[in-house]
DNA sequence: TTAGGGTTAG
């Protein structure tokens, strides 16, 4: 038996209440909450002290309650705790649920867990606190635990424990357990509420299946703020980002205002489409509402804006940030980077450790391809080394692809390889892409054959692997290696994914596929192509057929080259603005290297600026030049 | 007495 010194303990706001208990009471708790169904042992161990009266108000659960909610520590809970079983008030299931409550808000799972496993009664919340309780720690197991429990014992999950398990499977992207629990629901025709099916929405999206997370949602009652800003963050993270902000406009078309997360999610959507007349627009909504610039709105708009193409406005939003940490500092360098604007990158990482702000594993991510990106050799080196030597950061697989890509591109392809070769944790298709990507560059066949080996190794299902090697043999002339990559491709069945660009015209963003008929100014569009190239064959442009792998012979080659995605978009950018406008191209999939060759000889030949951003790496074609000086 | 959505890279 534990030797106790007594001392009263006066609960805040409650100190006449004067609740007396021993002095080590972290010791004492511990004792007695596995104990507390055997009273008989706690009135030996605690004195009681009343200021007032035995009365009512010592079974008043009210005061419990008050007592559990003034607790600022788990050994003041604890003492609270020994209250409770001493008052024999355990029996009153409001005050034992929130006492589990208040153990689970402090993460204090064993203790809640202790409590709950000896309660004799439990209810819809006793279970929804211990589900929930698991769940927020990230202790799934535990909480599918007790939900199995709750499910064996008869009892039907309520609306709070349904959203909590739906998501941990969410949060793990347990699609099958999901879906179980919403045949559960079904089967027992629950009515859920808008925290359900907004988790649900949640749930399929984060687990990629965005058609049941858009029925669902389409067939919610009501839809409030969550809802919609969780289907738009769910399209932001899809292939098509620009429905996120389709259904923003008509979430507003409902009359639902957005709030701040709403907001940050749609700032996040106009940087993955790179649409600059939205984000704009965005913007103003955002002054016009008064809402500050935090720091969470204000990082995701200068990533906005340096996604969309203006480095200048992103600069301007970071500037007038109050608040920055990290994440902020990170993102602006980073902006800069797909600018290939470097000595701004490196200046702003200075300022960053001048403004007190350690630099984190991503922000050397940005440093580094900053550095690739502008071409600085030396310095993208001398960072590596930093980052551990410093700052104890250990680089990983991210930070070597970066400096391979660096090594690459400058033609040190022997030390890039060096790298490859020395990396000791699990090297991935990023990688291998990037040494093979320097490799195309600087024509170096072997190297380029073990890197697309590899891919092919770790991707078997990607055809882009198989159309970048065929390119490589191609350009070297291996028309049977060519033959064999095509085979190789027909026997897994794989087909070429087609090339897809997005421009953004008079404030809309258009999408163009290769060979795309769909487009309502398809004749104009044709025909203006069909006249840019004759002025760029004058000019001596040769298309690269070497992009285009299928078994015809030259002259079909050209003409599936001739209507590649980003020409139909440039085309049609040049019918559809006045001279000397830019030429925006917002986003590129599957880049193709005779489309950006094609697109530098169209920028001399109209004198156009024109933009294009595939990857996040901005190129800007001006006079027949590139102006990150790429290899185009 | 129990519940939700948001920022940097890849």
């Amino acid at each position: 038996m534990l030797r106790l010194r007594k001392q009263t303990f006066l609960v805040p706001g409650h100190d006449k209440l004067g609740l007396c208990l021993a002095n080590t009471v972290a010791a004492l708790a511990d004792t007695i909450i596995p104990l507390y169904h055997q009273e008989s042992i706690l009135p030996h161990n605690i004195q009681i002290q009343e200021q007032q009266s035995q009365s009512s108000r010592c079974l008043d659960p009210k005061l419990y309650i008050s007592a559990l909610l003034s607790s600022r520590s788990l050994i003041q809970i604890r003492q609270v705790h020994a209250q409770v079983v001493v008052r024999g008030m355990l029996q009153n299931l409001v005050v034992a649920n929130k006492l589990l409550y208040i153990y689970a808000q402090h993460k204090a799972l064993s203790d809640a867990y202790a409590l709950f496993d000896g309660m004799k009664e439990r209810n819809a919340v006793t279970w929804s606190v211990m589900v929930g309780g698991f769940v927020k720690v990230g202790d799934y197991a535990s909480g599918f635990g007790i939900f199995r429990e709750l499910i064996r014992s008869g009892m039907l999950p309520d609306n709070y424990t349904l959203s909590f398990v739906i998501r941990a499977c969410r949060d793990i992207t347990d699609l099958l357990n999901g879906k179980l629990i919403h045949c559960i629901v079904l089967k027992h025709g629950l009515q859920l509420d808008n925290f359900v099916c907004a988790a649900l929405v949640d749930m399929y999206a984060k687990c990629k299946v965005i058609v049941d997370a858009r029925q669902l949602f389409d067939n919610m009652n009501s839809r409030d703020i969550v809802s919609w800003t969780v289907m738009i963050g769910a399209y932001a993270e899809s292939r098509n980002a620009y429905e996120s902000l389709v259904l923003f406009d008509r979430m507003r078309g409902e009359g639902v205002d957005a709030d701040k997360i709403a907001l940050v999610t749609v700032v996040y959507a106009c940087a993955k489409v790179g649409a600059m007349h939205k984000a704009r627009l965005v913007h103003d909504y955002i002054s016009t509402n008064k809402f500050s610039l935090d720091v969470i709105l204000g990082t995701a708009m200068v990533d906005m804006y340096a996604k969309c193409g203006s480095i200048d406005s992103a600069r301007e939003i970071f500037d007038r940030m109050q608040e920055k940490n990290v994440i902020s500092w990170s993102a602006m360098i980073a902006a800069y980077g797909y600018h290939g604007h470097g000595s701004e990158a490196l200046e702003t990482f200075s300022m960053m450790l001048s403004s007190g702000i350690l630099p984190n594993s991503i922000t050397f991510i940005s440093l580094l391809y900053a550095c690739s990106h502008s071409g600085l050799i030396e310095e993208g080196l001398r960072f590596f080394s930093l980052m551990w030597d410093e700052y104890s950061l250990r680089p990983d697989v991210k930070h070597y692809t970066c400096m391979v890509d660096l090594l690459g591109r400058a033609g040190r392809l022997d030390e890039a390889l060096k790298m490859v070769e020395s990396l000791t944790v699990e090297k991935d298709e990023g990688l291998w892409g990037a040494l093979l990507g320097a490799c195309r560059i600087h024509g170096n066949v072997d190297l380029a054959e073990l890197a697309a080996n590899a891919l092919l190794d770790l991707q078997p299902q990607n055809p882009g692997n198989y159309i970048l090697l065929s390119n490589i043999y191609a350009k070297a002339g291996r028309w049977k290696d060519v033959a064999r990559m095509r085979d190789l491709m027909s026997q897994r069945r794989l087909k070429k994914v087609p090339g897809w660009t997005w421009i953004e015209v008079d404030y809309n963003i258009h999408q163009f596929s290769a060979g795309d008929m769909t487009h309502p100014r398809s004749k104009e569009i044709y025909v203006m192509l069909k006249s840019l190239s004759k002025k760029l064959e004058l000019a001596g442009y040769v298309p690269d057929t070497n992009f285009v792998l299928h078994d015809v012979d030259e002259e079909a080659k050209v003409g599936m080259l001739y209507a590649h995605s980003e020409k139909l978009a440039i085309a049609f950018g040049l019918l559809a603005t006045s001279s000397g406008t830019s030429i925006r191209i917002t986003k590129n999939l599957r880049v193709c290297g005779d489309c950006h060759t094609f697109s530098k000889l169209v920028s001399a030949i109209t004198e156009r600026v024109i933009v294009v951003r595939d990857a996040n790496r901005f190129h800007h074609f001006k006079e027949g030049a590139c102006s990150c000086g790429d290899y185009w």
